[in-house]
DNA sequence: ACTAGCCCCTGGGAGC
DNA sequence: TGCTCCCAGGGGCTAG
C-alpha cells in the first residue's frame, strides 16, 4: 500500500541508481497495466534517456530527454525493482531495459498498478493527475492554503483526507496516524473544524509524512524499495495496526472501525467526534 | 455535488 | 488437508 512517503522513498532510490540511463527495450505481455498501448512504447521509450525523476502525489514520473514522461502509479501491491525476486517471476507485469544491460522490474501482485507513457504537454491530462490537490510537502503548502481548500467541504475528516483532489499523497495508513495525531475522530464532519484545528492538522500531515520518509516507508505486507529493502517506519506507528493494544497517549484500548470503506483505528478516549 | 457500494485482482488467514 | 469466505485498500465508476 504505497503512499506519499513509499513513493517518495522509491523515486529518492531511483535518482540514485537511474539518472541518465538509456532505455534500450520494454516487455510487457500484461496489456491492462500499458497505457495507452505497447506500440507507444517501442515508438518512443526506445533511445530515451532519462534527466530526471520526480513524484507528484502517489504517482512516479520519469522526466525523458525526448519531451516525453513515463508514469508509474503502484496503486496496491505495485514494486519497481532492479533485481527479479526469487518465486515472484510470475507477477512481473513490465520489464525496462537499459543500454547498460541493466532492467527495472515492475511486478504486481494485484494487476492494480499503472504505467503511462506520454508527451510532456499532454501527461497533466493522465487520469487522476490532473485533479491532484497542492504536495504536501511544498513548501508553499500552508495552514491558510489548507483552510481555504477544505473548510466549505462537507463529509467526515478521513474521507477529506483521503481524498487525492484535496491534498496528494495521503492513504489509509497516514489518514488514521494525522487523524490521531491532532486528537480528532476520523469520521468528525470536516465542518466542525476551527481555525486551529487547521493549524494542527496542517502540522500533522507534514510531521506524519515527513517521519514515514525518515523511515524509509511502512512495510506491513508488500512494500519494497528498488533494491528489495522494506520500510521501518511500521515500528513507529501510533494508532494504524494497533487494534487492541495501548493508545500511548491516554492508555486506552485502540478501536477498529470501518470508514471511507477503510479498515480504520482510533482510540475511543483522546481523538474526540466534535460533534458535541 | 455528495456518498455508498461495487469492481478491479490475488494471496493469506480464519473457520469449519 | 482442503474448502469457503473474508480481508487488505487505491482509485474509477455508477446509482441514488
Amino acid at each position: 500500500m504505497p503512499e506519499l512517503p513509499e513513493v517518495e522513498t522509491i523515486v529518492r532510490q531511483l535518482r540514485e541508481t537511474a539518472l541518465n540511463k538509456k532505455f534500450w527495450g520494454f516487455e510487457s505481455k500484461h496489456k491492462s497495466t500499458v497505457q495507452p498501448n505497447l506500440q507507444v512504447y517501442e515508438e518512443r521509450l526506445q533511445g530515451a534517456r532519462i534527466l530526471d525523476i520526480t513524484r507528484r502525489g502517489k504517482f512516479i514520473i520519469f522526466i525523458l530527454d525526448n519531451k516525453m514522461r513515463l508514469v508509474i502509479h503502484l496503486r496496491m501491491t505495485g514494486r519497481l525493482m532492479w533485481e527479479k525476486e526469487q518465486g515472484r517471476g510470475k507477477y512481473i507485469r513490465a520489464i525496462f531495459k537499459f543500454s547498460d544491460g541493466t532492467r527495472l522490474y515492475f511486478s504486481d501482485v494485484r494487476k492494480f498498478g499503472r504505467i503511462w507513457l506520454a508527451h510532456e504537454d499532454e501527461y497533466e491530462k493522465l487520469s487522476g493527475i490532473a485533479k491532484l490537490g497542492p504536495e504536501p510537502l511544498a513548501e508553499n503548502f500552508t495552514v491558510d492554503q489548507l483552510t481555504h481548500r477544505l473548510q466549505n467541504k462537507t463529509g467526515a475528516l478521513k474521507n477529506n483526507l483521503l481524498n487525492q483532489e484535496n491534498i496528494a499523497g495521503i492513504g489509509n495508513i497516514y489518514a488514521d496516524e494525522i487523524a490521531h495525531r491532532i486528537k480528532i475522530h476520523p469520521t468528525a464532519p470536516l465542518k466542525k473544524l476551527k481555525p486551529e484545528h487547521y493549524k494542527l492538522l496542517h502540522e500533522a500531515i507534514i510531521y506524519c509524512l515527513s517521519e514515514g520518509i525518515k523511515h524509509c516507508g511502512v512495510t506491513l505486507s508488500d512494500f519494497v524499495g528498488t533494491n528489495g529493502k522494506q520500510g521501518e517506519h511500521q515500528k513507529y506507528l501510533k494508532i494504524y495496526g494497533r487494534e487492541g493494544q495501548k493508545c500511548h497517549n491516554c492508555k486506552t484500548i485502540i478501536q477498529k472501525i470501518r470508514a471511507a470503506g477503510r479498515g480504520t483505528f482510533f482510540c475511543p478516549q483522546c481523538q474526540i467526534n466534535l460533534t458535541n
